[in-house]
RNA sequence: GCGAGAGUGGCGGAAUGGCAGACGCGCUGGACUUAGGAUCCAGUGCCGCAAGGCGUGGGGGUUCAAGUCCCCCCUCUCGCACCA
C-alpha cells in the first residue's frame, strides 16, 4: 500500500493519485511477465515505434491505450500476458539531426526513447519494462547481423548491380516498395531518381508464392491482405522468346498472360533500358533511339508513370521472327514497357491489348484480330478486344476457347523450345543496403583473394565505430567509408588484408524479427531462447497503422518463413491476428506534426484532465479502427464520468461498503453490463464498452449505497479497471481491498439474469409503428395479436379493414398488413 | 483509370433486415449557490397546437419491414497506378 494517511479525498484529484499508483505498481513489479505454464498465454504487441525527438502525441496513444486495455483485460481474464515495448532505434532522423546539429545518435536516441517511456508510463500503460529492447544496441544488432548471415548462407542475400532508386534527401538507395508515387516513403515530396550501384538484396521473391498463399489463413483486415496480394502481383502466363532476325543466337524473351494471342503479334516493344537495345539498333535508327533512351532517363518517375500521357516510342530498325506466324515483326522501344516488370520486353498483340492498340494506331502498325467473342458478336473496331473469347486467324489454335488456346500454346512452346508456362510476380527483391551511418553494419568483408566473405559468427557483432562527423563522403558510400579503422580489416578466411562492407542494413531488417526477441530479451548466446519462443509466439494480437501494410509486414513475414525453414521456430506466420488502429488527425484535419504546430501531447492532456480521463476519451471518441479528428472538448465528458464514479463510490465506501439489497433491476443491469463490456472489449469496441458503463452509471448513481450493494459496486470498478487503471485502483483499495484491482479476476455474468422478463413488442400496421406493448418475454403470437387488435392506435389505423397477413417476431414485433 | 473503405442531428458517434439517433459533447430551461467553466433535474432530428407527417449523400428496386440487401449516380478518404 502506498504511504498515504487516507484514500479517496473528497475531490477527485488525478495529479495526486496517478503518480502515486504508478510508483506503487513499479515498486511491486505489478507488470512483470510471469511465465506460468498453468495459464494460457496471450502475446499482444504494438508495432515497433521509432522514438522521435517530438515525443508521443495523443494520436499515438490511440494505439497504445487500446492495447493496454486488452492486455490488462486478458490478464484479469486469466491469461498470462506478454505486453512488451522497445525501440526501433536505427534510422535516418537521428542521423540527419546529428549532421545538422552535431548531436550524437548514441546520445539522442536513448534520450528520446526515455521520453517515450516516460510518456507511456504517465499514460498508465502497463508494459513489462524489464523486457525493453533497443535495436541500435550491440546486444540486439549482433543478432540482426546473425540473421543476415543466415539469409546469406541460405542463398537469400546477394549482391547485384543495376539501376537503384535513390533519394537524395536520404542520401541512400530505396527498395521498390519504399518508393511511393515516384517519391521517397519518408520524403513524400521528394522525387526519387535512378543510380547504377552494386547493392545487397534479399531474395523475397523466392517466398512470393508462400507470402501470397498464407494470407488466406491469417486473420488480418481484408484491405491489408488485398494490398499485399496486389503488391505480390502474381500472374499466370508464359515466358516465350522470338529470335532477333539477323542476330544469330539473340532472342527477345518476354512474358505474356495471353499466349493465345501469339498469332496476332505484329510487333514487339522493349523497355528503353533493355540491354538488347544497344545491340540490335541499326545504324540508321541509332540517333533517334539514343535520343529516346536519354529522354526516358531524364524524365522523372512521376512523368514516366503517368498513365494519362500519350504513348510514345521509336523503331529500332531490327526485326524479330514471330515463330507462330513465320513473319518478321518490327522491334520498337517505348517507355510504357517497364524494365522492372517481367523481362522488360513485350509481344504486342494490338487486337487484344488496349495499350498495344493505341501504340499501333499511333504509329500505323498492323492490327490483326485473333480473338472473337464467344457469343459471335463482332469485336469493336475502335479498340482492342481484351476479354476472353475464341481464337480466330490463329493457325492450330482456331476455334479454341481462350483458356484452351493458352494451354495449347504453352504445350507447343515447350515442345519446340520456344518457352513455357510460367508465373510472374510484380514484387521485386528487397534492396536492403543503405549508405548510412546510423544502421546495423552488414557483416561482410571483401578480400582480394577470397571475394565476398561473411564475418564468422564468433566475431559478431561488427560494431558501429564511434564517429564525430556523419557527413556522407559524397561518393555514394556510407560515412563509415571515412573510418579507416573500421574499413581496414583482415580476411576471416586467408588472414590477408581486406575491407569491410561500409553499407548498413535497411531499418526494416531490425523490425523483421524484434517480436521474437521479446520472448527472451536478455539471451546472449542466441537471438532468442527456443523454449521461450515456443511458449510465447506467435503474437496473438498485433496492432499498428495501415501504413505498414506492405513494407514491414511483408519483410517480417518473409523472415519468419526463413526461420521456419531453418527450423529455428515452429511457426511460419508471425502475426496470425492483426488490427489497424484509426488515424487521429489534428483538429484541423491534417497530420499532427511539429512543423505544423498542431501536435497535442499526452503530457498537456494529463496535466489538464488526468491520464484516466485522457485514456477514456481516447477509447470513447471513435471506434478503435476508424480515423477521426482530435477534439479536446470530449475529454471533459470522460472526466465528468470519472468524477461521478468517484462521488458514488466515495459515498458507498463512506457508508461502510454495505453488502446491501440490490433490486432485481440493479442486478440485471449489472449482469448485462458485464456481458456487454466483456463482449465489446473482446471485439475491440471500446467506445461502446464505455457507453455501456456510462449507461450503467446513470442507473447506479441514483441509488443509495445499500440499494446498490457490493456486487454491483465492485463489478463496476473491475470492469472499468483496464480502461481507467489509476482511479479504479484508488477506489478498490478504499473499498477495503489490500491487493491490486489489476490482479483481480474479471467479473462473470449469470446468463439467466441477463434475460428480460418483460419486453416491448412493437406493433406495425402496413410497416409503420403504431403502438408498443409491454408483455412478458415469450408471449405467444396469438396473445400478442389479441392485445394488438385491442389497441386504440392500431384500431384507428386498421380503419375497419380486415388484416390480410401477420408477421410475428417473438419478443420484438408484430406486423399487421391490411 | 483500377481497387478498397466511408457518407446518419450543431459535433463525436449508436443500431444480428425488425422502435433510427444509444452513449457523450454542445446547446436551452430550471434547482442549488456569494459565485459557477462545480453539481443536480428536465429538454434537445425537422415540420406541426395536436393527431400526425417527414427524415440515415441523391435516384430507383427487393421486402410486411431497408441506415443495413440489390442496381445506377454524387462526394470524400486510402491504396495501386501503362504489371504485358
Amino acid at each position: 500500500m502506498p504511504d498515504r494517511d487516507h484514500l479517496m479525498d473528497e475531490r477527485y484529484d488525478p495529479k495526486k493519485i496517478e503518480p502515486a499508483w504508478q510508483a506503487e505498481w513499479d515498486r511491486t513489479n505489478l507488470y512483470l511477465t510471469r511465465e506460468d505454464p498453468g495459464r494460457p498465454k496471450f502475446y499482444i504487441l504494438e508495432m515497433f515505434p521509432y522514438p522521435s525527438g517530438a515525443g508521443l502525441s495523443v494520436g499515438h496513444l490511440h494505439n497504445y491505450v487500446p492495447c493496454d486495455v486488452v492486455g490488462r483485460y486478458k490478464r484479469m481474464a486469466g491469461f498470462n500476458v506478454l505486453h512488451p515495448m522497445g525501440w526501433d532505434a536505427f534510422g535516418l532522423p537521428a542521423e540527419n539531426e546529428a549532421v545538422l546539429k552535431g548531436s550524437h545518435p548514441t546520445e539522442t536516441v536513448p534520450r528520446y526513447a526515455a521520453n517515450f517511456k516516460r510518456q507511456l508510463i504517465i499514460s498508465g500503460c502497463a508494459y513489462d519494462w524489464s523486457r525493453e529492447i533497443n535495436s541500435s544496441s550491440p546486444e540486439y544488432y549482433k543478432w540482426t547481423q546473425w540473421f543476415f548471415l543466415m539469409l546469406h548462407k541460405r542463398g537469400l542475400a546477394y549482391r547485384a548491380t543495376g539501376a537503384q532508386w535513390w533519394c537524395d534527401k536520404c542520401g541512400t538507395v530505396l527498395a521498390n516498395e519504399q518508393v511511393i508515387n515516384g517519391c521517397c516513403w519518408r520524403h513524400t515530396d521528394n522525387p526519387v531518381s535512378k543510380k547504377d550501384l552494386e547493392q545487397w538484396y534479399i531474395k523475397i521473391t523466392d517466398y512470393a508464392d508462400r507470402l501470397l498463399a498464407d494470407l488466406d489463413g491469417i486473420d488480418w483486415p481484408e484491405p491489408i491482405k488485398l494490398m499485399q496480394r496486389n503488391w505480390i502481383g502474381r500472374s499466370e502466363g508464359a515466358e516465350l522468346a522470338f529470335p532477333v532476325a539477323g542476330h544469330t543466337g539473340k532472342a527477345v524473351r518476354f512474358f505474356t498472360t495471353r499466349p493465345d494471342t501469339v498469332f496476332g503479334v505484329s510487333f514487339m516493344v522493349l523497355a528503353p533500358e533493355h540491354p538488347l537495345v544497344a545491340e540490335i539498333t541499326t545504324p540508321s535508327e541509332r540517333a533517334k533511339v539514343e535520343n529516346y533512351v536519354a529522354d526516358a532517363r531524364r524524365q522523372t518517375e512521376i512523368e514516366r508513370m503517368s498513365t494519362a500521357k500519350e504513348k510514345s516510342g521509336v523503331f529500332t530498325g531490327a526485326y524479330a521472327h514471330n515463330v507462330f506466324t513465320d513473319k518478321d515483326i518490327p522491334i520498337w522501344i517505348a517507355d510504357y514497357v517497364l524494365m522492372g516488370y517481367g523481362t522488360g520486353a513485350i509481344m504486342a498483340a494490338p487486337g487484344e491489348d488496349q495499350r498495344d492498340f493505341e501504340f499501333a494506331t499511333k504509329y500505323g502498325l498492323e492490327i490483326p484480330r485473333v480473338t472473337a467473342s464467344a457469343d459471335g458478336t463482332a469485336p469493336p473496331a475502335d479498340r482492342a478486344y481484351s476479354e476472353p473469347g475464341v481464337a480466330i486467324n490463329s493457325g492450330f489454335l482456331n476455334g479454341k476457347k481462350t483458356s484452351e488456346a493458352i494451354t495449347a500454346v504453352c504445350q507447343y512452346a515447350e515442345q519446340h523450345g520456344i518457352g513455357r508456362a510460367t508465373i510472374n510476380y510484380r514484387m521485386r527483391d528487397w534492396l536492403i543496403s543503405r549508405q548510412r551511418y546510423w544502421g546495423c553494419p552488414i557483416p561482410i568483408v571483401y578480400c582480394k583473394t577470397d571475394g565476398i566473405v561473411p564475418v564468422p559468427e564468433d566475431q559478431l557483432p561488427v560494431m558501429l565505430p564511434p564517429m564525430k562527423d556523419y557527413l556522407p563522403p559524397g561518393t555514394g558510400r556510407s560515412p563509415l567509408a571515412n573510418v579507416p579503422d573500421f574499413v581496414n580489416t583482415t580476411c576471416p578466411k586467408c588472414g590477408g588484408p581486406a575491407e569491410r562492407e561500409t553499407d548498413t542494413l535497411d531499418g526494416f531488417a531490425c523490425s523483421s524479427w524484434y517480436f521474437l526477441r521479446f520472448a527472451s530479451p536478455h539471451e546472449d548466446e542466441r537471438p532468442f531462447d527456443r523454449r521461450s519462443v515456443d511458449y510465447w509466439l506467435p503474437v496473438d494480437l498485433y496492432v499498428g497503422g495501415a501504413e505498414h501494410a506492405v513494407m514491414h509486414l511483408l519483410y517480417a513475414r518473409m523472415w519468419t518463413k526463413v526461420m521456419f525453414d531453418e527450423e529455428l521456430i515452429g511457426f511460419d506466420e508471425p502475426f496470425p491476428a492483426l488490427r489497424n488502429q484509426g488515424v487521429v488527425w489534428a483538429t484541423d484535419g491534417q497530420r499532427m506534426s511539429k512543423s505544423k504546430g498542431n501536435v497535442v501531447t499526452p503530457d498537456a492532456m494529463i496535466e489538464k484532465y488526468g491520464a484516466d480521463a485522457l485514456r477514456l476519451w481516447e477509447l470513447f471518441m471513435s471506434p478503435f479502427d476508424e480515423a477521426t479528428n482530435w477534439n479536446e472538448t470530449g475529454v471533459s465528458g470522460t472526466l465528468r464520468f470519472i468524477q461521478r464514479v468517484w462521488t458514488m463510490m466515495r459515498r458507498y465506501a463512506g457508508a461502510g461498503c454495505p453488502a446491501g439489497n440490490p433490486t432485481d433491476e440493479t442486478l440485471k443491469r449489472t449482469h448485462k453490463t458485464i456481458q456487454l463490456v466483456t463482449d465489446h472489449i473482446e471485439r475491440l469496441r471500446f467506445n461502446t464498452a464505455i457507453a455501456a458503463m456510462m449507461d450503467h452509471l446513470n442507473h447506479l448513481a441514483k441509488l443509495k449505497p445499500e440499494e446498490m450493494g457490493r456486487f454491483p459496486a465492485e463489478s463496476f470498478i473491475l470492469l472499468l479497471a483496464p480502461m481507467a487503471p489509476h482511479v479504479t485502483e484508488e477506489i478498490w483499495r478504499a473499498l477495503g481491498h489490500t491487493a491490486s484491482v489489476h490482479l483481480e479476476p474479471w467479473p462473470t455474468f449469470d446468463p439467466n439474469l441477463v434475460r428480460d422478463e418483460m419486453v416491448t413488442v412493437v406493433v406495425q400496421v402496413n410497416g409503420k409503428v403504431r403502438d408498443r406493448l409491454e408483455v412478458p418475454a415469450g408471449t405467444s403470437e396469438v396473445d400478442v395479436r389479441a392485445l394488438a387488435l385491442k389497441s386504440g392506435a392500431v384500431k384507428r389505423h386498421l380503419d375497419g379493414k380486415p388484416p390480410t397477413k401477420f408477421i410475428f417476431v417473438k419478443d420484438k414485433m408484430l406486423s399487421i398488413v391490411v
